[in-house]
DNA sequence: TGTACATCAGTGAACGCGCGTTCACTGATGTAC
DNA sequence: TGTACATCAGTGAACGCGCGTTCACTGATGTAC
């Protein structure tokens, strides 16, 4: 059954990584681990990644096109505030389904990312996403081009910060909130702030 | 001029560890280095603290003495939207001045921190302080308590999101974006969805 | 004021750990003729 | 179809690192009488 060849141990690797991201964190990581449990031995990952890092890399890559895909079904929604809803919630509900993913997507632990050209356009592309997205939500006359980018950043923030607070300080969150009435309330907010 | 005894060395570690925290991650501090930069040997550390947590946790208690002078300074300030505008201003201003010990105030290595009780008791100090400064800032009738909360979260989440994407997203706000610009953009938002 | 002694705050050696990475290697696979 | 050989994808030992923490210790300080 056992092959000398695995076959696939680069995405096995990543695998495992996603596997083992889901109770650590990034940092928490080690590619010797990842070797383990991958049931190969600690230096067959330098024939796939040159590097830790580039491992990571990687993961975070699979990260970008996972949140890239929910966001982009949210496109057939119907209604401009409707549209603007689900993507937050996409946006939020992966962020709370895989966080440390999440913060290594968004951490500094890859950054700058020019470093990894295949990342570096999967986080330019999902940014360039939500900036358009928030920016087709504008429901009222900019006088500026300028002005609809801090527009846009700050809905953004808005959004991530819930992300962010709910994963990190979940105490906040936890006497008779609930995390669907949250969002509905920072959605509100965020049209409104779009001019809705 | 050396002494055998410190003095003051419990101090002496808590700057030193203030000092690291500038250009590293809580993470990648280590005792070792902290009592090496104190210029004493690397188990004396050990008279003062119980372990390297607790260390990061003196030092996550005095940002947050820091956050909360800054914030109660603002409170003398005169008018609703002022106030909120400086409350706000000064949280970023203090995340954006001291980011990684920011991450490691609101991020998760201290989590939970029942632990550490003087420490707990200060993230419950500020975080009763955010609440109540902007439930005080709400200028619209709610027909329940309930939503108040929901309410104010929203609006920290804004701020908080901010200041998290400035510091680990630098890039978003590279061309032609004024922090200061920012950050009035926001206030705006969050005031408007807080009824103004 | 002097002395014996307890206590406090340091020291330095050592343990055991897991890590990233390099190196020379070997077994498996694919290909040219 | 068979064979020689290049290439690929693994192995296992080893290096050097810095870490947190424990331990028995010692020098400095404070205090009771």
């Amino acid at each position: 059954m056992k092959t000398y060849h695995h076959g696939n141990l680069r995405e096995a690797l990543i695998d495992a990584a996603a596997s083992a991201i889901v109770e650590q964190s990034a940092e928490a990581l080690s590619l010797r681990a990842l070797a383990r449990s991958a049931g190969v031995s600690q230096t067959a990952p330098y024939r796939h990644f040159i590097d830790r890092n580039s491992l990571l890399a990687a993961l975070s890559q699979r990260g970008y096109i996972e949140l890239l895909e929910r966001l982009r079904a949210t496109e057939s929604v119907i209604g401009t505030e409707l549209k603007i809803r689900a993507a937050a919630r996409a946006y939020v509900q992966f962020a709370v389904a895989n966080p440390q993913l999440f913060k290594l997507m968004f951490g500094p632990l890859l950054q700058p990312t020019d470093q990894f050209p295949e990342l570096h356009a999967l986080v330019r592309d999902c940014n360039q996403w939500v900036q358009r997205t928030l920016a087709e939500g504008i429901n009222s006359d900019l006088s500026r081009q300028e002005d609809l980018r801090y527009l846009t950043n700050t809905a953004w923030a808005g959004i991530h910060g819930l992300a962010i607070l709910v994963i990190d300080m979940p105490a906040l969150f936890e006497r008779h909130i609930e995390l669907d009435k949250q969002m509905d309330s920072s959605v509100r907010a965020l049209l409104m702030c779009l001019g809705h």
